[in-house]
DNA sequence: CAGCTGTATCGATAGACGTCAACATAGACG
DNA sequence: CGTCTATGTTGACGTCTATCGATACAGCTG
């Protein structure tokens, strides 16, 4: 359902949920507490194959049902569904009998921000 | 979309150690297990800090002794530096008494398209 | 050579993490 | 209401990992 908005692309306040370039600056200790979450959500070969079906499925969402198939037990991918959640990169619906996930680019942006922008200008 | 390169310090082949952005596709097993390796890399506080500290140091590359303020002993600053070494996030080079680690921008940047290009076209 | 400083390695330990089977819950449908 | 499917939760278990103290190695300096 629901393509209300398509292209949500990047509005201006949406980078940043966490900190500036890697290499503006030594990160802080809270700062990298927050990130290093982030990174280690994705630092699991499951769970980036998970992220990636459903970013890569239409609209950037997806049904459990659609995505399951990474060769481990179900409870095992709702766990790892679970962690993508809280580390903030994937939020889910119910819609009747089914579960949706779908991506959240601000975050995802954010990350790809704090990494880009040190790669670009080595300080 | 491959070479979108805004940055005159970005050369063309550098961007690909790995694979298509996150939303292109769903990443297969073994392209997951090489990326995942790099986040995970990531996904230590730390890591982070120290890798930041790196980055953001004068040329993208600094002096252990320099770097090794970040509340842990200092075989354990040894024991990162060696995973960041291993994911392939930084080199090293003994110069006289130090040694002094700096940043691989290739790696770096592949890790931003992948998820830049996940950010900013919702599949 | 001897001693000092900077960095890496080793061995041990506590805690985190991925995984599964078993069970619980939510909604659909008869 | 009973049952079936889809998903989440719990508890257990083995493995990985972050951390440290002790120690080894490399290079400077006296």
């Amino acid at each position: 359902m629901s393509n209300a908005k398509v292209l949500p692309l990047l509005e201006p306040d949406v980078v940043a949920p966490c900190c500036p370039p890697l290499n503006e600056r030594p990160m802080s200790a809270d700062e990298a507490e927050v990130a290093a979450k982030m990174f280690k959500a994705l630092g699991d070969p499951v769970r980036l194959r998970l992220f990636s079906a459903v970013a890569s499925h239409e609209g950037g969402e997806a049904c459990v049902c659609d995505i399951s198939d990474v060769g481990v037990s179900q409870p095992t991918v709702s766990h790892h569904l679970k962690k993508l959640k809280e580390a903030g990169l994937l939020s889910s619906e119910r819609r009747g009998t089914w579960v949706y996930y779908r991506v959240e680019p601000a975050v995802l942006a954010a990350m790809g921000a704090l990494l880009t922008g040190a790669a670009g200008a080595s300080a």
